[in-house]
DNA sequence: CTGTTAGCGCTTTCAT
DNA sequence: ATGAAAGCGCTAACAG
């Protein structure tokens, strides 16, 4: 079972005596050749090749330089889930970009859930984190605060000292709320879950800390300014609340709402996934959209923009990059992204 | 724009100094602490508390230690587009799922297509590598294998003395190819790029080296396989090869080939996104799926299977997962992984 | 352009 | 249960 690929380790000291040079000649060989002569290099070269020398030992460079070239990244409890989510891989992607283009890799550290979490987050190897959208009370952020290290959190909870970046959800789901909502008298919302223990089942009008996610505790309070701004009873307001962002998931929970005494005519979902679902199940009804349903999504994606989905347009990538830049920057302000509403066929007006 | 989280290092040592024990007490505490007494525990952690320790320099225990409790994944020239790809993202979850159960971190290396790549391979704190589909030439094939580390390759190229797996891609190719040309007599292929310079065009019947990514060629080799099993001349076959996997651009192709003098009566794609794409094309010229046009995928998405598609199946999740582990336990065998065709609507029979 | 010295922060080894 | 010594492999700083 065991492969031949674990040779000891060749130093940069044999090379260099088996080069017949010192070894900071050796090193400049590979850190500045500049600095050394042509001859000298090429005797190093040739030493390394001789006795299958790969490169400065990653580790010992790291210790002594006191730097990784490697940006952490925390995923939270999602992990694989968010290799899934189209928009967690657009994050990805603007983070990728940037470590691609600084000579940075990117490592992804293993959050799981488990109470070893916040030992993994200090074992990582990393001169600066990304944090993923998480809990209020995911103890991974106490994790990676306790670190000496640059971070930036994505969308929220805020922690002191640390980076924060994102569009302003409340004022984006207001906005996308009044459009959606507009003419309807049974507005409801479907929503990604509340907490991290991710309990499904519909809610009335969750008060404004219901949700221990900050994204969707923001969210929920656009979509009620909106509804009060339309005068209606944010109160009466019926939310499906998710266990995950997933097609299949919301499609269930809309018909739910829909074989109620009280079927919403306007559904504001959190992503365009979820409102692909809430059409399908609007539609399996026989009910037309946007007439009898108004339907809004989150995120424009390129399926969304298919169905005719109105929605809120932001840059997961775009923010990615942002955040991958002011971590290695060591650059803890509050940065504010873009965001757009997008009307198209699913609503009303 | 300088944030305040670049603060002196704290040291074991300074810990052990401040709670008045050696600092081989203070090490244990963290690594071992069984083996060190509760008082001892208790004042190492006051004292660690006190000045701000936030645990064992990663770099200098990776150093000691040998290991840096990271594999690395080499994504070829892809990168960023790797996020897009759902296959791409499957088997990174895949890869995930073992990293995180085994503890490990994942580092995603900054792979651009410039020269340099290599130098970034060998500069990776990795215990070892996984490395997503290539071609043929690709140089960090060489980077990875000149490294003393172990390695997998998904899919090929095959290199000695690095772990290989994947599925039979040409065996899979002429199952699937057998179902889609079907009573076919004018069969067409929606391929992949040929090679890293992704250049795209129609050719005919392209010769078993005409592809220098092993997926690519193998498929390809598996279509005229097919081909030749029903008394179809290969040499007639048309390829429309695709810079990328994209759905956008194989509609584009397929309405090329649908203008042309012979318009195809059956097209094998090699993924269902690409097939989505035909899909479209196809019916915008009116023509049906399959009687006018037969059609088919590859990887079995939910997409796909919305469609009716017939595809050929296959778990990249588990491939990466298998790779992972593979790496992990320096096991560098070729390993194959399952497929199989799943016939659905989209084909004759 | 090349070499010497010192030490990055930690854990292995061996002793007590 | 605790500690002293040694050194993982490399490069910053300085001297020649």
């Amino acid at each position: 079972m065991d492969g031949s690929r674990a040779g000891r380790r060749v130093t940069l000291a044999e090379v260099a005596a088996e080069a017949g040079v010192s070894v900071m000649t050796a090193s400049y060989t590979y850190s500045r050749p500049a600095r050394v002569s042509a001859e000298s290099r090429a005797r190093v070269r040739a030493a390394a090749e001789l006795l299958g020398y790969a490169g400065p030992d990653p580790s010992a460079r790291s210790l002594r330089q006191g730097r990784t070239n490697c940006l952490g990244v925390v995923l939270g409890e999602h992990l694989t889930y968010a290799f899934d989510d189209p928009q967690a891989s657009a994050f990805l992607a603007g983070i990728a970009e940037v470590c691609a283009a600084r000579g940075y890799a990117m490592t992804i550290l293993p959050i799981t859930g488990a109470a070893d979490d916040a030992d993994r987050v200090r074992a990582a190897a990393v001169d600066g984190f990304v944090v993923w959208t998480t809990a209020d009370d995911d103890p991974v952020l106490a994790a990676v605060s306790s670190q000496r290290r640059p971070a930036v959190v994505h969308s929220g909870p805020a922690v002191d000292g640390l980076g924060l970046l994102g569009i302003d959800n409340r004022a984006a789901a207001r906005a996308v709320g009044r459009v959606v909502f507009a003419e309807a008298r049974r507005p409801a919302v479907v929503s990604f879950p509340l907490g991290r223990d991710r309990v499904s089942g519909v809610v009335k009008g969750p008060g404004p800390t219901a949700a221990s996610f900050p994204v969707t505790r923001q969210r929920l309070q656009g979509y009620r300014d909106a509804a009060r701004d339309l005068g209606l009873r944010w109160e009466s307001v019926s939310v499906a609340v998710c266990a995950r962002n997933d097609r299949a998931e919301a499609e269930a929970m809309t018909g739910q709402l829909l074989k109620g005494r009280w079927p919403p005519d306007a559904i504001a979902a959190m992503s365009d996934e979820q409102a692909a679902g809430v059409l399908r199940a609007v539609r399996a009804t026989g009910r037309q959209v946007p007439a009898d349903v108004a339907v809004s999504g989150w995120d424009d994606s390129v399926g969304g923009r298919r169905l005719g989905l109105t929605t809120v347009a932001q840059s997961l990538r775009e923010q990615g990059a942002a955040c991958a830049t002011a971590a290695l920057d060591n650059d803890p302000r509050q940065q504010t992204a873009p965001w757009s509403v997008v009307p198209r066929a699913s609503t009303r007006r």
